[in-house]
DNA sequence: CAAAACCATGGAGTTAAGTCAACGGTTTTG
DNA sequence: CAAAACCGTTGACTTAACTCCATGGTTTTG
């Protein structure tokens, strides 16, 4: 597909799709019949803006992104030390979610204390 | 205590916090013998930094946060709509704790499948 | 008591992640 | 077939959240 109907389809504008190509994140190939300078886009990049999205969320840099999803596709296990990588991902984002959830608990706390004002109770 | 102390024990610089400050998440007192231009940051202000790492967390903006804080300890309740400014919130970090819980899969995933590569079982 | 460590202020600089504008070429559509 | 909609490239701009620097005063410490 091209980039019009990616970024209609993920929601996301060309700009932010043409970045992500520069970083890495996402490829294209030249159109079909290379008539024009048109790229085309593969009907999985739909899927990887959606891990991108999730990434984000978990606080990941783009440029850890670029890592990643360079690693993971190579699978060419023996030329990067992935594991420790991939730990330490993993607890970053462990610690995050932790974090995210105890203010979530704030946020309703919160809202609940608004909700019903905070009258002592009983006679 | 001192901005240096308060920076010690949140683990932030000095700059950060003047910056928080500035934005207005933390405050601080003229220092007890106002004899010089020193700050004094309250105990408490600790609690508050840790929450503000939680916010941040969760994706919080730090404009965002200084209108929590603000409204939270205002305890004002009807001169401002918390309600539906906390609901946003609320649906906003929930919708990102997911997100992020899905990237933590695949992420531990991915680990498994470079400790155990992908070599087919069986005789 | 002097050097080292600390403090406040103001303003400039940095980084990440986009976003915008302008240009000229290409398709689509009425 | 012409206007509208789309495309790629380049490079400047924006925003958030810090970070650094310089200056000049204040405490602490050996």
């Amino acid at each position: 597909m091209r980039i019009g109907e990616l970024a209609r389809r993920s929601g996301l504008s060309r700009d932010t799709l043409r970045f992500y190509e520069r970083q890495g994140l996402i490829a294209s190939a030249p159109g079909a019949e290379a008539t024009n300078s048109y790229r085309d886009y593969p009907e999985e990049a739909l899927i990887t803006l959606e891990q991108i999205a999730d990434a984000q969320a978990a606080g990941m840099s783009i440029a850890d992104l670029a890592i990643l999803l360079g690693q993971l596709e190579a699978a060419d296990p023996d030329s990067f030390d992935g594991e420790a990588f991939l730990q330490e991902r993993i607890e970053e984002v462990e610690a995050r979610i932790e974090r995210a959830g105890r203010f979530l608990g704030s946020l309703r706390q919160a809202k609940a204390a608004l909700v019903a004002p905070p009258v002592r109770r009983g006679p």
